[in-house]
DNA sequence: CTGAAAGCGCTTACAG
DNA sequence: CTGAAAGCGCTTACAG
């Protein structure tokens, strides 16, 4: 029990509490001898502090949450561990909330309570349009976005157009005109997520004087499965493609083990090129649009922290830029 | 701005604010009919509540902190998710401390300063006998260790000595008796985690008459480069085995490629088992040990809720099974 | 079953 | 540059 608090310190330094709390605080108007001598003091003291008592008296919790359907997706994990990082140092705590998942029968906290316990939030990949981000949207506290765009707050976004189309033209432009696509659930509808890698798809095609064919058009559900069961359906189709793009590097991983079940090979038989970077396409020789995961969440925090010191700060978007990794599943044949 | 505080409910509702305080808890003593009425008041006052000036009242700061060295490994968000899931509902909040993860250069705050933050600890394969647990130790918190073993707290592991021998004697029971081991870094000092899967190894063999030969036995440091590299080693020998036990999916991940490079053929060539469960695992038709992460993690928040309402509860030890998962890899050949 | 009042441990105008 | 004092919004003995 160290009930060492600000009042023990100043008994103990001769001062007030106002002068240790303004010491404690490193405040440019305590006299340095004097700070000095009350750190020394509190230091000797064991002195900890409550943040709780900090919390309600500035009304600052000192802690930021983030939101997020799937905690547990892969690519989650990598952009917390980005914000992580990057709020590391600062004194402020991460709060995690899962928030939307809908195969979970247990009850939520309301976005109205999770205010009162941080300064700020972090969504990520929260759907546009969703009540969740409307609730959060309402709450007028610093908001970053990840993934998803919006022009009331910050939000950090790679291009998921641009990199759709890099991938696609890169297939272009190892002589293909047949380019299957495997999308996720939905991709005509202008508010999902993939809406946008659809339009990098077709514009990649575009450039090549091409037109999407709606029978090369597949969906994966965004797992393995999918991406497995979708690269048959391809193959089945009379005049299958000859190169494939496929939106998410899970469902690429099923689109392998498809082509591998009929005794064809990524790169020889059919090129394939996925969407994220995911740890394992590197050991699986899957080329992929990268996204610079760790620093989306490190530009998310940056953002935050900013919007923290500066009330009034405009809402900004940053726009990250992804990679292509060119990798046996794509190489051109030589 | 929901500046309502209980004061105004009290107003509204014609009461103390200690009758607010109480009915807004659920408190048993109070009139059930008042209850609902000052329910209703604080409803259409849209009151929210303070958790700093509760925290500040009780102690209590509705929180529990989760603390990892390896925040981003697969296995760990796994057990995160566990955690939170468990704790959804409870109204305990989960605040996320990475530590100890030596290749960071930001400070990190001391575990002391953390524990003003929350009410009680996870700590996720934290090394036994590391600084930062005895810290941990020394708060007098509630504290659930995952993965490392403690008298002192309560703990939540797996038998991991059994899950190797398991893998070990299925490996045997293919019929083989030339069983490599691919181990992580250090197997030979007690203290390591991975001990206690060595022991298991040795078990395994020595069920069957067997002997460990120090040989057979390389490094592949957790990664799936190294176990690619531990593997080809292994290749190498002048006589080398027809069975490996990797201590993680991820160093068998590299041990598969290692086979294919060279064009065998795990379950063909040499029977391969890994541990862990990973997602993949199942992808590349990898046998494994694996580990109810989930579980591991909700066990872990359940000790805690338990701890937290009981304080002088008994630290108790959880052990949950692990299960082999047969895959292609070691398949017996019909 | 309910209320008046003290107190949790800080921060911050307001004076000096 | 420093101090006395009010206040942040709850909870909780203590009375009644």
């Amino acid at each position: 029990m160290s009930s060492v608090g600000i009042r023990d310190i100043a008994k103990a330094a001769g001062v007030s509490t106002a002068t240790v709390s303004r010491a404690l605080r490193g405040f440019a108007t305590v006299d340095p001898e004097l700070r000095d001598h009350v750190l020394a003091v509190a230091d000797s003291l064991n002195y900890v502090g409550s943040p709780a008592a900090a919390a309600l008296s500035t009304g600052k919790m000192n802690a930021i949450g983030i939101i997020t359907p799937h905690l547990s997706r892969w690519s989650s994990m990598r952009m917390v561990g980005g914000i992580e990082r990057e709020l590391r140092g600062s004194g402020l705590d991460l709060v995690l909330y899962s928030m939307g998942d809908p195969n979970d029968p247990h009850p939520r906290p309301p976005i109205q309570r999770l205010r009162t316990r941080v300064d700020a939030f972090i969504a990520m990949s929260v759907a546009a349009e969703s009540p969740d981000l409307e609730a959060l949207l309402a709450l007028d506290v610093p908001v970053c976005l990840i993934g998803t765009e919006s022009d009331l707050v910050s939000c950090v976004l790679i291009d998921d157009t641009e990199g759709a189309r890099t991938a696609t033209s890169h297939l272009v432009a190892l002589g293909h005109a047949r380019i299957g696509l495997i999308f996720g659930r939905q991709i005509r509808d202008p508010l999902v997520l993939e809406h946008t890698r659809y339009l990098g798809y077709v514009a990649g095609l575009n450039d090549a004087g091409l037109e999407p064919q709606p029978e090369l058009e597949v969906a994966g559900g965004f797992t393995i499965d999918g991406g497995e069961q979708a690269m048959h359906r391809l193959l089945d189709l009379p005049e299958p493609p000859t190169a494939v793009f496929a939106m998410s590097d899970e469902m690429a991983f099923g689109a392998l083990r498809a082509l591998a079940a009929r005794g064809l090979r990524a790169g020889r038989d059919l090129a394939l090129v996925g969407f994220d970077g995911h740890d394992m396409a590197d050991y699986l020789g899957l080329s992929t649009i990268a996204q610079p995961l760790e620093q989306i969440g490190g530009a998310a925090a940056t953002e935050i922290l900013a919007s923290l010191e500066e009330g009034d700060r405009p809402a900004t978007k940053t726009v990250l830029g992804t990679r292509l990794v060119v990798r046996q599943s794509s190489r051109p044949r030589i």
